[in-house]
DNA sequence: CGCGATTTGTGCACGTCTTCACAAGCGCCT
DNA sequence: AGGCGCTTGTGAAGACGTGCACAAATCGCG
């Protein structure tokens, strides 16, 4: 998946080449142009316009520019992106250059599934350790990896070099988790329990709630609803209907 | 915005009270303001002031008070919110006022831990029926539930009623199930395919990428990392300590 | 070598979201 | 009743994000 092109990849021999920090909107959005691209360049396409890339990753494409902008001019008009040029250079901003290692605690239901989840090493990471509390849990073996007791996160976070956590245990035992895994020194987070975390400033944490993304949904649903119960107020009422085709371009259908 | 409503109970009674079109942003945190009045209902508090939900729900309070006051007047000036008439009043914006059955289409190992997930079912949804297109799957029962083959869809969607789909297949599979998904009718889709899905105008699509929050978390990691390479600018050097206790302000949000 | 077709990069205007700061409202205490 | 402290609701300002529209740059071709 990575091709070598361009090793002269911007610094990383000791210089640090000045991040530019970009909007968050735009960090947010190039994970979605890597995968966009990984995919373009499996197709065979060497150059790709700013055009055929937005569609590609369903966005607009003069956003797409800005935030390609941000990163340095690596389009040549006329004629687009190089495409291997382009991945080398995001996977650097995304600091994926080296795989990082990643440590996932909670062995439950879902911790199962993003144990085994081939995303995750496809994309740059590699699962480096699963801890559980539960010492009924410990000493199972998952995708060849072990689950260890959590007391031992602090030595394997060591030796493996881990940055990154994961939680996927019950809300009750989150934050205790996140706890330990700063007090280990890890200092990104991803919390798939639905609770806030208390971290210390300079350590990062985002979050998943897979019921808050069905609850928005549900809103639209509702508001759906109470506006094709009311008599349309010029809108054509839309009916989903069976057998519908993709017409207008909302987002642009990519190889499957 | 001095609208009276319903200064009742909400709505619930046969008309449906003219949903006000509230900003995305707020939609997307009513969820979070639901769960941690829940979780304070279940402390014991009757009343919360702003001050207090924001910090439960990890957002500043002015913010809160604004979302709010989109929903209507529910507070008392120098008193704070009731909990249970907000609780009843955000679960009805959203729609959570029925229990919305959704259907789960791929039951591999992502699919496996979303049937099993308690989460929705404690939020006001019902996983109502699994679906997989390998015949080898088909039959077999999670959590009550039997997997059926992707072909009954249209059948299962009708009798359950089903408008939301959660696609949790491979990338190759998705476009095909969304649209199958549409052609059953269903008008909101969660997709956790690393993939752009194409849907007819009406259609509600929205995305979770597991490995994009990690992608996320990395860029902060390698920024963080350029930063503390160089001499500090100015800035205080804050060198995430391990052990530091969760002391100051909040939960540290990346992104949205 | 010049011209036209094409596409990037960006200035600008617009809309949305966030945050501050404070008046208005409410309850409690004296 | 009146005053005082607390909290909501909101106007205004600023920060941020988006999308248009176009100049600048590049390629291919005759």
């Amino acid at each position: 998946m990575s091709q070598h092109r361009h090793p002269d990849a911007p610094g990383r021999a000791g210089a640090v080449p000045a991040l530019p920090d970009l909007p968050e909107a735009t960090v947010a959005r190039l994970p979605e142009y890597l995968r966009a691209l990984h995919q373009l360049a499996e197709a065979g396409h060497e150059t790709i316009s700013s055009e055929g890339l937005a569609g590609a990753a369903g966005v607009n494409s003069a956003k797409l520019r800005k935030d390609l902008s941000h990163l340095g001019s690596y389009g040549t008009r006329g004629v687009g992106y190089d495409v291997a040029l382009l991945v080398d250079q995001i996977e650097f901003v995304l600091g994926l250059t080296q795989r990082r290692g990643v440590a996932l605690v909670g062995i439950g239901n879902l911790g199962h599934a993003l144990a085994g989840y081939a995303g995750f090493a496809s994309r740059g990471f590699r699962v480096a350790a699963l801890f559980d509390a539960d010492p009924a849990r410990v000493g199972e073996e998952i995708n060849g990896l072990i689950v260890r007791h959590i007391d031992e996160l602090p030595r394997a976070a060591a030796e493996e070099s881990i940055a990154i956590g994961v939680i996927a245990t019950p809300v009750a035992a989150a934050q205790r988790v996140a706890d330990q895994l700063v007090a280990a020194g890890v200092t990104s987070i991803l919390n798939f329990a639905p609770c806030v975390l208390s971290v210390p400033e300079g350590v990062d944490v985002r979050k998943v709630d897979l019921a808050i993304e069905l609850q928005i949904l549900s809103f639209h649903e509702h508001r759906k609803a109470s506006l094709t119960a009311l008599p349309a107020t010029g809108g054509s009422g839309f009916t989903a209907l069976p057998g519908g085709l993709a017409a207008p371009g909302t987002q642009e259908a990519v190889g499957t």
